[in-house]
DNA sequence: CCGCTACATCCGCACAACCGGATATCCGGA
DNA sequence: TCCGGATATCCGGTTGTGCGGATGTAGCGG
């Protein structure tokens, strides 16, 4: 297999793949694609602890998948890239697709 | 925030973000993207044990995104969803754009 | 200049996931 | 039926990751 390709999913990965890899962190991107918010707009709508809602924006963050800036008081955080959610939502058309042949099998095997 | 909205990607997480959360998963899903392959050659051209590349391999089975055929004594596994490429390659580009947009700042910074 | 609000980070803990050698299972061929 | 190659699963051990209360920090408004 392509060296090259191995170290480019390795970074795939560890700067894309592995902040995907939690729910609450999903559902983040899926607000801020809608419109910026601030950290207790967040932390309310997902009834989330503020430390956790801030431990789960400093990983996107860090790899650049959100963006922040200062709004008065607080900290206005935004969506840095709209690809993210494209992908996102072909994945639930795959998601989609796997359960209705699940449901399917399930069918047949009643 | 939405009920319907966290239902759907505690699924999505669960069936698929959670399978693409390894390296060497999403290596196995480029492989198959390619052409169908045995156990043991996914081994070989990962340069893992057969153990390893096994356990991989049930992950992605289990969440139906990799589907199997008996191949005389072996197995062979397919992608089940040519989607799931389109959707990585998509995470790439937005990986490539983070990483310059970073570089750019490096550049600035010194 | 002070206090308050909004965030960020620290900390100890619990749980989940990965690893790879060893072992079990399945199948086709002799 | 028995053997051997190809996969799957088991196991013990290690590491990674998330949690959330408590605590630190920054900057605006009075």
């Amino acid at each position: 297999m392509d060296a090259q390709l191995k170290r480019e999913v390795n970074l795939l990965h560890a700067n894309v793949c592995q902040a995907l890899a939690d729910p609450t962190r999903i559902l983040i991107l899926y607000a801020l694609g809608e419109a910026p918010r601030h950290v207790s707009e967040l932390a309310d709508s997902l009834e989330a602890p503020q430390s956790t809602v801030s431990r789960h924006l400093k990983v996107l963050r860090d790899r650049r998948l959100v963006t922040t800036a200062r709004d008065g008081a607080g900290v206005l955080y935004s969506l840095a890239d709209a690809r993210v959610i494209v992908a996102l939502d072909l994945l639930r058309a795959v998601l989609m697709s796997a359960l209705s042949e699940q449901g399917e099998l399930a069918r047949r095997l009643s």
